[in-house]
RNA sequence: GGCAAGGUAGCUCAGUUGGUCAGAGCGCGCGGUUCAUACCCGCGUUGUCGGGGGUUCAAAUCCCUCCCUUGCUACCA
């Protein structure tokens, strides 16, 4: 019996979950389901990475200790998994003891097979950054951020010999060539092998700067620092290298990543495995981003998707679906209101939810509820059921591949051929006819394929699946179901044995009732609603209180954009003209090229930071900041209610 | 700007190694049916397969070039 494990990022505990979160561990939790009802020890492991400086800033910030403060959002996403029916077999954190002795004893074995040196860290530090700048970086000599003399520190650190397996990961990914999938990323990780020479990674952190790690167990002055702590989780999670766990589960591990950390997956890890002396992995499976349309549904507020709004307001096995359906594998997709309904309505209501609704009934009228006996086919009933050998083969064949979308589609042709089998067939006519032997023919082979695309769908829609199934008479028991029969069988249902006389459970939406709540204006502008990368180092969202003094040490003022254009050397920047009623209008640099146009700026009235030390970005100089607010889909520009004159303190 | 990936019907996408490959679903139009959630079934509609050039008996499919989009990256006080 193969074995199947599967890993989610471990998610950085900065920002509640979003769509991306929701979206990776659904999709985790699904394949988890469909190896399980295939026939197989099956699990899905998520958790919280919770290490770094980022971490202890954030915790200072909010007045708390590292350690409370991670628990706190660790359990927020811990405890958000099962409301969306998702269920890992273990949540790990990087802060727990047994993960901690995984990380020992793995970095233990690198450094006594030779593969972790002490090194000097070449050393322009600048303290604003908290980070060291090599000399190509430096602008002037200075901090390209700050504008300041780096301090030259030579911080010394312990760093793993990567570039040593460069050529043999080099060769490993090109022999094997479903190691990374979608075929698109692979490429992308063969090119970083082909294009550099891969630097060495600096693995620690000296404990003077930051104590928030695990402690290297060959030099206790030092923390390990970020990937051989966040990526060991997987590791730990199946109770580290030497469990009787991984030794069953191991050999078939799979990762499951958005697009965005492929580098640490693709190309650190495979290395660090090797150097550790534990196997590779099987996949690495890359998803893209959910994009989102402009969907807030108060013109004041600009809203993140929550998956637990939209679960709530549609069902969750719908939301679970349309996820599945809407996103291929790879590319990146669009969320939005009008293509959820879209779904619902098309796909579950109109085809399956439909199908359910018609059969049943008959059943209930033509044979008492009862799964009735079939005769011998006609050509109507072999097409049928050569059609459901087909569609749940390739399903199957789809869906483990991580295509959900096409493994759904593929599933729908033999929906829609039911609804036309129906037509065809005509039962109702059979009924009139009194031709008995075929109506319970034709019903039967109904029902029987009703039970097939029911059970496929569990991964899915767990909830409607076991519905659908009760309704046909069949309790669903996950340990014992064999999806990897189905293809090649027909005939599981009982003949006699009851079912259900009616079914409503993919009631339609009505587009017309629905319509108060969506917005008119349909913004066609997109951006990610997951820009920060899991498992990564991104800016806290939470900021601590700050006293009132100090809020007053700001001037900010109101100004009108006399002149804007596009930053000669930059892609992304503005440099505008604006007059907060001085002598001579300021000249700000800002970043919001990719969001509003120079002609959009002219005459707007923006607020600004006024009293911010003017400093040069790209060669030219900014006195001042405009102010911003982020929305889910762009920025929109900070302004006031009314026209006021240049230069009005805000207060 | 550097690196990478893409541009096929209104929308979302299939199209292996060049030769029924110009397709599917949704949407839209017409017709039918009534078992059903105004649903289902049938028929139909729309495309110079991003532009241009080339190779070939033959290209959406190979080569060159240009345009556009996306991601990573530098610049977002």
């Amino acid at each position: 019996m193969k074995s199947f494990y599967l890993t989610t990022p471990i998610y950085y505990v900065n920002a509640k979950p979003h769509l991306g979160h929701a979206f990776t561990t659904i999709l985790a939790d699904s394949m988890m389901r469909f190896h399980k009802i295939m026939g197989g020890k099956s699990k899905f492991i998520t958790g919280t990475d919770e290490h770094g400086d980022k971490i202890v800033q954030a915790a200072e910030k909010a007045g708390k200790a590292p350690a409370g403060f991670a628990d706190e959002i660790s359990a927020e996403f811990r405890d958000l998994w099962p409301r969306l029916n998702t269920v890992p077999s273990n949540f790990v954190r990087t802060t727990s003891p047994e993960h901690k002795k995984v990380v020992q004893d793995f970095l233990q074995k690198v450094y006594d097979a030779g593969d972790i040196y002490f090194g000097e860290y070449g050393g322009h530090y600048c303290y604003g950054c908290e980070r060291f700048y090599t000399e190509k970086e430096l602008e002037n000599g200075l901090c390209p951020q700050h504008l300041q003399k780096p301090e030259y520190i030579s911080e010394k650190n312990y760093f793993f010999r990567m570039s040593k397996y460069q050529a043999w990961l080099k060769e490993y990914i090109q022999q094997n060539t479903d190691f990374i999938r979608p075929e698109r990323y692979r490429s992308e990780a063969l090119a970083m092998l082909e294009a550099e020479v891969l630097d060495d990674l600096c693995i620690s952190r000296p404990k003077s700067r930051l104590e928030w790690g695990i402690e290297l167990p060959f030099d206790s002055n030092f923390v390990c620092y970020v990937w051989f702590d966040a990526l060991l989780s997987y590791l730990t999670a199946i109770g580290g290298p030497q469990s009787s766990e991984f030794a069953v589960f191991w050999p078939n591990a799979q990762h499951l990543i958005a697009k965005d950390i492929l580098k640490p997956h693709a190309i650190f890890w495979p290395c660090m495995l090797k150097a550790g002396g534990v196997s590779l992995y099987n996949h690495l499976n890359v998803h893209g981003y959910w994009l989102v349309r402009d969907t807030k549904m108060s013109k004041s507020l600009g809203n993140v998707v929550s998956p637990l709004d939209i679960a709530e307001r549609f069902g969750l096995d719908a939301f679970r679906y349309f996820l599945m359906r809407e996103m291929h594998f790879g590319s990146d997709a669009s969320f939005s209101e009008d293509a959820m309904i879209g779904r619902i309505n098309a796909d579950l209501a109109n085809d399956l939810g439909n199908l359910f609704s018609r059969v049943l009934p008959m059943a209930a009228r033509y044979c008492e509820s009862k799964i009735p006996a079939p005769g011998p086919d006609t050509e109507l009933e072999s097409n049928i059921k050569q059609l459901a050998v087909d569609a749940i083969a390739n399903y199957q064949t789809l869906f483990g591949a991580f295509r959900t979308s096409h493994a759904l589609d593929a599933l729908w042709e033999l929906v829609r051929a039911l609804n036309k089998y129906v037509d065809s067939a005509a039962p109702w006519a059979l009924f009139k006819e009194n031709n008995s032997e075929r109506l319970n023919t034709v019903l039967y082979v109904l029902l029987e394929s009703m039970r097939k695309i029911a059970l496929c769908l569990w991964p899915v829609m767990p909830e409607k699946s076991s519905a659908m199934l009760s309704q046909l008479g069949v309790q669903l028991d996950p340990e014992t179901a064999c999806l990897a029969g189905e293809a090649g069988s027909f005939g599981l249902l009982s003949p006699g044995s009851a079912i259900a006389a009616a079914s409503n459970l993919f009631p339609r939406i009505d587009i017309k009732a629905d319509s108060d709540q969506k917005p008119e204006e349909k913004s066609p502008s997109k951006k990610a609603v997951v820009p920060k990368p899991e498992m990564s180092q991104s800016v806290p969202g939470a900021i601590g209180t700050i006293e009132f003094a100090d809020f007053r040490k700001l001037d900010m003022r109101s100004g009108t954009v006399l002149a804007c254009e596009r930053h000669p050397n930059a892609d992304k920047l503005l440099v505008l003209s604006v007059d907060l009623g001085e002598e001579s209008p300021r000249q700000i640099v800002s970043g919001l090229a990719e969001h509003f146009s120079p002609d959009s700026m002219l005459g707007r009235q923006v607020i600004v930071v006024a009293n911010l030390a003017p400093r040069k970005i790209r060669g030219l100089e900014s006195q001042g900041m405009v102010l911003t607010v982020e929305s889910p889909s762009k920025l929109e520009l900070l302004t006031t209610s009314a026209p006021t004159p240049p230069g009005g303190r805000v207060s």
